[in-house]
DNA sequence: TCCAGAACTGGACATGTGTCCAGACGCTAG
DNA sequence: CTAGCGTCTGGACACATGTCCAGTTCTGGA
């Protein structure tokens, strides 16, 4: 988790002071915020964000408006445009509120290498078979051209590098971890246009881990 | 030279118009799979995507319009949308346009793979880094979801795998090449986003596939 | 209790996308 | 020369995005 330090547009300020999120578990702030939202606020975005969700489960990601979203929530459209600065916005928060929960695997053990890499990021894996139109409506709007997604989508990116470091080691070869990443960035994109299935995400990438870091697995 | 093998909506026709069929005449004018076009309509269709390319160097893919391009083509906009299902796919069909042209370098001589990898797709990084705008464009419309996007990807992910696959040579490890061109893709997006320069891309392969290839190279 | 300011509302506006269609144009066969 | 047909035109339409703002409702602190 990590607190998106809540900027101009609040988005991802979800997890702030008394915010709980959609599950109702309290959270500890992490980046230290700019600014609170009020309860009150606070529970605007959660509403927002939790109608986002099941609309792009229900519409898929060119069937979702904010429009209706906000409708959802019970909110002026106005008003979700304070929160969020675009659809594509929206989005990238839905999708990184979940991320941001997901944890490296507790002290990896004996496991080699491909192996470790494969439950880092299992997790994510398990994410996106769960919410598939999420992914795959993250996926493209993270190419989005939007200073509020740039955020958002650093976050997203320094997360899944942290998982994958991890998972490797930090004597790792940096250009086996680079490779590693960018497969990672390609299996997502490939299963955002459906060319690959998400649960089949750790599988591949455990293979390609093998493969960069000749553990011999085969 | 893969032939576009010109469809439905032209855009792929682009390929010289000797396309005169064998009996031209087909009446259903949307959906109808196989139409070839005339040397008038070729034409047009050239113009378009001639025009779509100035404007996406100028003004990036948000800022392009279709009513621009038709306007810059001296086309109405609705001829435009005649050979064009959609901005996505007239971009997508501009930048297969390109790289449809080209090939594996001839008989790669005794190079190892990884420098074999590099080389192989230096054409396409050149190709990125002279139309830099186009690029990040198409991986954009690449995501879209648009019957016509559709066949225009699977050309343009056929093309890069053929490319791949003979630099890489017939007996690789599966398992590498999958990696190899996941990375591939995950490196085109992040150079999409800004986050890589396109002029890396060789490099950035070459480390991968070397890494991939245990040629010790290191 | 009361009120200033924060938060939200609702709807108009500017712009863009993609569709549709009646009619004008231009090439070519007869 | 002229009819016919494929091609192109221009503009209206339906709908989405994102902006703006005057006005209303809510909230917390004196």
């Amino acid at each position: 988790m990590s607190d998106p330090t809540s900027q101009s547009r609040a988005g991802s300020g979800t997890r702030e002071a008394d915010a709980r999120d959609i599950d109702g578990h309290e959270s500890g702030p992490r980046t230290s915020p700019r600014r609170h939202l009020g309860a009150k606020q606070a529970d605007t975005v959660t509403r927002l964000l939790h109608a986002g969700v099941e609309e792009v489960r229900e519409h898929g990601y060119d069937g979702l408006s904010i429009r209706a979203v906000a409708a959802r929530a019970q909110v002026a459209p106005a008003t979700a445009y304070t929160y969020f600065a675009s659809k594509d916005h929206l989005v990238t928060e839905m999708f990184w509120q979940r991320l941001s929960e997901i944890e490296s695997p507790p002290e990896s053990t004996e496991q080699d290498t491909a192996e470790r890499v494969s439950r880092s990021l299992s997790d994510i894996a398990v994410l996106a078979v769960q919410e598939p139109e999420l992914a795959s409506a993250c996926t493209t709007a993270m190419l989005s051209n939007d200073a509020e997604v740039d955020r958002t989508r650093a976050m997203i990116g320094q997360h899944t590098h942290t998982l994958l470091r991890q998972a490797v080691g930090p004597d790792a070869d940096p250009h086996g971890l680079q490779t590693l990443e960018a497969a990672w960035s390609g299996f997502m994109l490939q299963a955002g246009m459906g060319y690959i299935k998400y649960e089949d995400l750790p599988l591949l990438m455990e293979q390609a881990a093998s493969v960069v870091f000749r553990k011999e697995i085969q």
